[in-house]
DNA sequence: TGAAACTTTGCAGAAACTGCAAGCTGCTGG
DNA sequence: CCAGCAGCTTGCAGTTTCTGCAAAGTTTCA
């Protein structure tokens, strides 16, 4: 993402690992993830097979993708919110850009989402993948509060809103697609924000109720 | 774990899968993951490398374990507690045993999340061994409080307590041994209890004060 | 145009993992 | 007690994943 260089080169270089993203979700998903073998992508590609591990370490790694792993814009984002909004709400709303992003290549993502829900295995890398970009927001949330980076806080955190975008994810994918993603979104933070002490399965009430917010926050 | 099979065949299989992750562990923690080859893993265990994929399917399998998966009696022990005990009080409760029982071993489990701290690769596979707790997770809550399995509440608390406990035992892992495990527990669910929208940087209150480990409780 | 920098590719090889068939061992019924 | 069954172990052959290296091709830039 952070790569603007537009030379003939690195044009090149996108279009590849996109060819080869593509390739592997589509054969993947048409077969399964024990009936493709990396050969067949690479084919599928255009490329040659030892020109694959020059793109992904593993098979699984052109399947599951960066996610939001370096999602450096985002961090800014949530680094220029003003510091009087709560973490969970500045966090919301770095992250709505990019999540919009998603959105908007709903058919891209509800493939990928799909090719994860297939093949369980596969979990293991995104969750894998997931815990990177923990280690990254917990350091992010620490420095906007000013606390370590290994306070209780900043990792629990971290690991839970982690957690609750990983389940309004699958959730947005296992639905019909009229529910925006940002719906998802918005109630798995909610659930945080208020304590999952209650549940309020039938849909009710009290999510806003007595919360005192402190601040109408907008930002 | 629910194997009261006490005859010599079985006991002989546990010694053997016990062998092999303790083989397993103490070789990558002292050379590295993959610096360490499953066959030298099963000579370390006395067996043939073949017998080694008997037992794990891969090399990671043998390393992380497995964690929660299948305590069933904790879900027992959580369908049991009373129904006016909120969700995350009767997980509380009905896990006690189980983290006495890591508690217990704590020298082992300080190996292993040692060598899963050492190794992030390992974190994948952890975290996606975790996914498989995390539906089974679900399904118990969501039974216990008559809601759907699918519900946005089961799948996020489930995924959030998942998480939860994975950043505790990290963190007890991680300190000097002083501080018991069920503290590091506590904090964790006291957090999603009340909600993380009010982080307390300065450590003022409330969590560090007294929190005098309250596990007088018995299940 | 020509050299530097980078990418692709083939090749050789280590290691992970699987299916199969044979051998060994604990278990059970007569 | 001891056949015979069942389940565990093992060797072997084979596929697949993944890595290092060096040659060959392509883009960039002076």
């Amino acid at each position: 993402m952070p790569e603007n260089k537009t030379g003939r080169r690195d044009l090149k270089k996108q279009r590849t690992r996109g060819a080869l993203t593509v390739a592997a979700l589509r054969l993947v998903d048409e077969r399964g993830l024990d009936q493709v073998t990396v050969d067949e992508i690479a084919e599928a590609a255009g490329v040659s097979p030892r020109t694959f591990f020059n793109y992904f370490a593993t098979k699984c790694e052109a399947l599951v993708g960066d996610l939001f792993v370096d999602d450096s814009a985002g961090r800014e984002r949530f680094l220029a919110v003003e510091r009087s909004v709560p973490t969970l709400d500045a966090l919301l709303i770095a992250l709505t850009p990019t999540f919009d992003a998603i959105q908007a290549e709903r058919d891209f993502w509800l493939l990928r989402l799909r090719v994860l829900g297939d093949n369980p295995s596969l979990l293991t890398d995104l969750l894998g993948r997931s815990a990177a970009t923990e280690q990254t927001l917990a350091a992010a949330i620490a420095e906007r509060l000013g606390i370590a980076a290994d306070s209780a806080y900043a990792l629990h955190t971290a690991a839970a809103v982690e957690a609750a975008i990983r389940v309004a994810l699958m959730r947005w994918a296992a639905g019909d697609g009229t529910r925006p993603l940002s719906a998802f979104l918005h109630e798995a933070f909610t659930l945080l924000t208020t304590g999952l002490a209650h549940p309020y399965p039938c849909g009710s009430l009290a999510f806003d109720l007595d919360f005192p917010v402190a601040d109408k926050e907008e930002a």
